[in-house]
DNA sequence: CAACAAACCGGTTGGGTA
DNA sequence: TACCCAACCGGTTTGTTG
């Protein structure tokens, strides 16, 4: 009865293949997971999470995203946000929920265009690629933000609240109270994981493809 | 803004795979399907879709089902049931739902036991193989069929009908009222078909999931 | 234009029931 | 025991708002 959502406790830190679709015709969010998801079977991959360790919400990976969706999800008090890339035809998703002190970053479905600015080598090709790095929280209503808020990440019950918020710092974060430097720092850091892993996405899913097609 | 389902028009007859998987990260039942699926990307393979052409319900195809819910879908009349393989631990399961004459059965899964009869040189193994082979009219409801009713097929909107009925004959039907010998004919054939598919499905299943585990 | 938010949708769950 | 069915759930659509 009581949500399990926070069985997972989340002690691995980078990223991760999970495929659950090889069980499910659908698997769209039946209620409480009580089955608990057999998800590493290592079988073909669907999607691919990537935790954000740090207080880097949604992070601009070369593509540009497109907000289409927020909900609040069963297991957990922050919302899920969901994204599209912004390519006119091209079909990759991406949702963002904040997990404890770190961001889950699932991603769905491989680009079909050149990526904006993939490679480290040549970027700033596209113009239109917005650059505002926090888009789960919209720039005029990240009032969660007021000052400094304590690092309390998960007793209080706030099922209703609508933008995802900066979120707290990591544990030794005290000293990190005027910020903004180790932010973008760590969104550089991030950056490149992310990139990274949407390389290798891509790559494993053109093998899959090539495989059967 | 018409529920544009019909464009399916399903001219096809036999059996197909889609995959649909590798563009949402979910894909779960969203609206109006108004990005008209680009489903035959042909790639890497989900689900396994087979149209019964004929007056055959839901088939028995060696393995046994339990029926766990029936929803009305947008686009059709007639509602969709959902079936799980009951194996216990068997993450296996199947939709079927009619359209127009014939019958949509989507698989999903693999089967994680040994199938009770698939090859054809053993069979009734296992005993609790229920085969009653109508099973999404459950026996004491299959009041649809009382007598000889016309071969209309989509012009009547009665969305909230609850058993789906033995479908209306193919256009050249009216010879065969009294039936019952051809249906179990086209039952046997069926059933034949089902098994190769079913068979198909696991092996191009399990090339996909060698490749990358 | 993009984001918000509520309605929508289909797949699943779970209690009632036969 | 399996089915029915209504509530549930999360992902998507769509009208509204800025």
């Amino acid at each position: 009865m009581a949500n399990n959502n926070d069985e997972k406790e989340s002690s691995q830190d980078e990223k991760e293949f999970i495929d659950q679709d090889d069980n499910d015709i659908n698997n769209n969010g039946n209620g409480n997971n009580n089955s608990n998801n057999n998800y590493n079977s290592g079988k073909g991959s669907k999607k691919l999470v990537i935790e954000t360790g740090s207080s880097i919400d949604h992070l601009d990976d070369g593509f540009s995203w497109r907000k289409y969706g927020q909900k609040a999800v069963k297991g957990s008090i922050f919302p899920k946000s969901y994204f599209k890339c912004a390519e006119p035809s091209c079909p990759v998703k991406k949702q963002v929920i904040q997990q404890d002190l770190k961001f889950i970053n699932t991603y769905s479905g491989k680009h079909n265009h050149d990526p904006p600015e993939l490679d480290g080598s040549e970027r700033k090709k596209k113009s239109n690629n917005n650059n505002n790095n926090n888009i789960l929280s919209s720039p005029k209503k990240q009032n969660n933000f007021n000052g400094q808020q304590p690092q309390q990440q998960q007793q209080q019950q706030s099922p209703n609240h609508q933008n995802i918020s900066i979120p707290p710092q990591p544990q030794s974060q005290q000293k990190y109270q005027s910020h903004i430097n180790l932010k973008e720092q760590l969104k550089e850091q991030l950056k490149e994981q992310l990139k990274e892993a949407g390389k290798l996405h891509s790559e494993i899913e053109n093998n899959l493809n090539d495989d059967h097609n």
